[in-house]
DNA sequence: CTAGATTGCTAAGGAGGTTAACTATCGGTG
DNA sequence: CACCGATAGTTAACCTCCTTAGCAATCTAG
């Protein structure tokens, strides 16, 4: 006798007494706010959330479609197509490994890197100048908040695959 | 003659020199962990994602398809979808509103209150302890930052509609 | 009472993912 | 060196979920 009704909602909010801390409030805002802002960029650019995110990774170097599926956690059949896009429009190109031939080095073109830069430089601009307001102590705060909290998501994670 | 080549990489990371901070590493880290972590979610109590997202906001309450479409960011034509396969599953029930002709409530049943409650509960309780391992203080700073993120990221998402 | 806005639905279509199956290459082992 | 398991990449068929377009019912303001 202390479980439903607590109110008069038909059950409502009685056994999700978390989420009552400011923090965790404002990383579900954050977290939200992100998977929208990232719609919204892949729409302004007319790719889908999936190639901005090859495309972010290819800046870093090139890479091969498997290790593109790893990156973006679908299937290599699905990172080939998302290869493809990319070449049709122009924002990458496909090149044979030197060594393995098994391999195809996915190489980031001028327009793909213009493209990018064009679309998240803003956000970045936005981000590092409110991050630019914290002293050196409170993002460290921050920096540790926030990695124990994808450690935590992560762990949960991995209870799918426990091997 | 100071903008491409710089080390060995085709180009890579020239112009790119934010996100040297560690909060803002780490929110990147947090986001993406956050989006895998969904997905596991969806796929392990074999819904999609959406559908996970509308079964939390039920369980503050009833709320008509056309509301549940503007939390999801989807088209109320894709709401009456997610509403159907809740409804399919047994999650959820429509009733029609009492005074709106046109409206209908959904409802979350109890099925779909412990289907939730079920696998949204072993990650909360992590984050919690997380959490919890932060002073007042400590969690007050990391809120700020992130709420400053988020309202970060929904200006440049407003850059869409500057009505 | 009418006009416009809002809710909810259906139908048709498309984008992007999955599984399954196949080929080619690499790398280690007997 | 010949084989063999593991890895990379692709294709084909399929499926899920979202979109656009259009409609009927109801509410609300003038």
């Amino acid at each position: 006798m202390s479980q439903h009704t607590v109110g008069q909602q038909p059950v409502g909010g009685d056994p999700r007494a978390q989420m009552r801390s400011p923090a965790l409030q404002a990383l579900r805002a954050v977290v939200r706010a992100d998977a929208e802002l990232s719609r919204t960029i892949a729409r302004r650019a007319g790719l889908s959330p999936s190639e901005i995110t090859a495309l972010e990774a290819l800046s870093r170097g090139p890479r091969g479609p498997a290790e593109l599926a790893r990156l973006l956690n679908v299937t290599t059949a699905a990172a080939t197509g998302v290869v493809d896009r990319m070449c049709a429009h122009g924002h990458a190109v496909r090149r044979p490994h030197p060594r393995d031939g098994r391999r195809t080095e996915v190489h980031l073109t001028d327009s793909g890197r213009i493209e990018l830069l064009a679309h998240l430089m803003p956000v970045f601009g936005r981000l590092a100048a409110h991050d630019a307001s914290f002293t050196e102590s409170e993002r460290a705060t921050v920096a540790r908040y926030l990695d124990g909290a994808a450690e935590a998501m992560q762990a949960e994670v991995a209870r799918d695959r426990p091997t």
